[in-house]
DNA sequence: TCCGAAATGCAAATCATTTGCAAGTTGTAT
DNA sequence: ATACAACTTGCAAATGATTTGCATTTCGGA
């Protein structure tokens, strides 16, 4: 397969690309929908243990490979980080915790804002929280 | 004091208002930057247990008086919500965890499109992540 | 004043995430 | 090839914010 691009995809960033972090980059890239690391660990395509999991999508974060979302619902949830275009963003309902996709991204301009304020290698974090349909009408 | 403009935002959401509640809200109202529980607890003008604290921004948080913040380091901080102008952001330097206000916020235009997309009462949490001057220069 | 619902304190549980350490693996230079 | 040093992984245990259960107290309305 081409693993490859993915172990190169590690390697530009100076990540050793081992066979745990090749397999979950690989599951992550290409399975949408941000994923909890436990549902990260049962699907990827190499058993490991799941510390080694948090370790993996840890380098991938803070090499912003990898997005983080905070559902609110105990534990993060992770996303592949596309460079240019299908950036997006979630609105989970405050009471049944259902989600879905957000087709916005804040305004590009911003990075220059940020840069300015001193800020390199400048990542967000997105979500909207509110009532879904259902829970509207039955709260 | 005017406990009264807290005691009415409280009741004006359904909430009651306690005298714990109140001092928190209080606080809260008057002291900018997102607030851990802990220093909630602590500065409050009110001495409580920990718990209520978690408690009653569990509720404030609920009725979207508050909003919460991420900063990623283990616990959640708790902010005001002013219905209209103030509201702003934050940026967070992913190595040394030193933060500013980002003196932005999403377009007004996107509550439409979440409107549309069937959610009510909606907020949101965003937070900006990259590596401050320092960090960067000494990376 | 009395009653019942809601709020609080205290103690203990929960549970995602982190950490320490020993063992295994990898790449590189000899 | 071989050996070394650095890095990665697994396992077990710790951490620490947040939540939960329950008994007690408080508060507003009858």
């Amino acid at each position: 397969m081409s693993q490859k691009v993915y172990e190169d995809m590690l390697r530009e960033v100076g990540v050793k690309p081992t066979k745990v972090r090749v397999a979950i980059m690989s599951f992550i890239s290409l399975n949408h929908g941000p994923h909890t690391v436990e549902e990260l660990h049962e699907n990827s395509s190499v058993t490991c243990d799941l510390v080694t999991v948090y370790r993996a999508i840890g380098l991938f974060e803070k090499h912003n490979l990898i997005q983080s979302c905070d559902f609110r619902d105990g534990q993060l949830r992770y996303e592949y980080n596309p460079e240019g275009g299908d950036h997006h963003h979630h609105v989970i309902c405050r009471t049944c915790h259902a989600h879905e996709v957000v087709p916005l991204c804040v305004p590009g301009k911003w990075r220059k804002i940020l840069g300015k304020l001193g800020y390199s290698n400048v990542s967000h974090q997105l979500e909207f929280f509110g009532l879904c349909r259902v829970c509207t009408d039955s709260g």
